[in-house]
DNA sequence: AATAGACTACCGTAAAGGGGTGATTTTTAC
DNA sequence: GTAAAAATCACCCCTTTACGGTAGTCTATT
């Protein structure tokens, strides 16, 4: 008999899965929490050995809430609930402890699956996860290394201000603020502002 | 007896629904389908009062099918159904002939009472969709309208092209192509490049 | 006939962009 | 523990582009 708790602030998706869960005849629902601390405050004094959880949660983050039942109860298998467009998510959660990744559209087949690999200590990442960790990786490693200052520039450069303006702002010398952008161009591999703009925001640098 | 109809691709959601309004007795649940082509589908042999309806569909966005069974069947009430960040869209779905529109993270009165409304032929929308709505229009007002040849201006910029290269692109001088330049940087109040595709971005044109 | 918006165009100054060079310090790697 | 690499700073020249202000024509709307 495999006990699954369910952290989920959609009562739907909660509803969702505690009634297909009680279906299943080797599968318990122990309990669901709509948030971190309602989840965190269960397992203060009760158990499961499957977490189903989702990252979006309105108090704490999902990645912190994982890191923390992990350091506290390492027994427990984590199964991390998402949406499709959060690629860089996905290293967080393994990084810190889920062993398996589920994507909200994953059919009941593919969750029984992962609750039952995950329980036997095994990973689950469901194929399209697969997909986006990938290509969250790949694009890690196109997306350059800026600098600390170079970072501090790019900001005030989005902010509208000149190259003038941001020396005065940093105490430079408006040659090196101009040297500063032009390495930030050579490293976005762009050639002018426009561009510049496009692949910080496309990189998540503003 | 209201019956209800569920789109979702979202196989958790359709099943958290269905087990929930099953419960109900004065609510049956006539059918589901994960994809608007499914739904279409559906309603050429049969019916329902209600629809709750996700936006965001695999096949047909969920605004387009909302307007397809409006055009159709005018007589069957639609609720949305969507998640928090999506302001632009509760507009579109209201003038496509939605009559509600709840959050995914609606909890089970909120949906009944969703249902209750809409059936009986008047609307429903959940307290912080009208904050988002509200918030959205305000947004919308505020968003300039651009003509024709800014926009097509504003994407060259965007592609990092500078006012020459647009200008022969385009077969206009460079002082006309400054002009629009102008003239966007005054529509979308900023001052440079930078902070006009920063806006650009914020505003969706790109 | 008047007002407003779209599209066109020009001028002068300020800023950006492309190139190269070089010094100092801090990080990283072997 | 030292050598290589990267970061931060700074300067020069020169060309191109951007930006601010101004202004004409045309068309649609009132």
């Amino acid at each position: 008999m495999i006990s699954v708790f369910i952290v989920d602030d959609h009562p739907l998706v909660v509803e969702g899965l505690v009634s297909f869960l009680q279906k299943e005849k080797n599968i318990t629902v122990s309990g669901y929490a709509n948030t971190a601390q309602a989840c965190i405050d269960f397992f203060k004094t009760k158990t499961a050995n499957v977490i189903l959880m989702d990252i979006n949660l309105p108090d704490i983050n999902g990645i912190e809430l994982c890191k923390q039942i992990k350091s506290s109860y390492p027994g427990i298998a984590i199964i991390a609930l998402s949406t499709l467009n959060q690629g860089s998510y996905i290293t967080k959660m393994i990084e810190n402890g889920a062993s398996g990744y589920l994507l909200k559209n994953a059919d009941t087949p593919e969750i029984l699956e992962a609750i039952h690999k995950v329980e036997k200590g095994e990973t689950y990442f469901s194929f399209e996860v697969g997909k986006i960790y990938k290509a969250s990786t790949e694009h890690q490693s196109h997306s350059p290394i800026l600098s600390k200052r170079e970072k501090e520039i790019l900001l005030l450069i989005a902010d509208g201000l000149t190259n003038t303006q941001i020396s005065k702002q940093l105490f430079i010398s408006v040659d090196t603020v101009d040297t500063h952008r032009k390495n930030l161009y050579t490293k976005l591999k762009v050639t002018n502002t426009a561009l510049l703009i496009r692949k910080a925001i496309e990189n998540n640098f503003l």
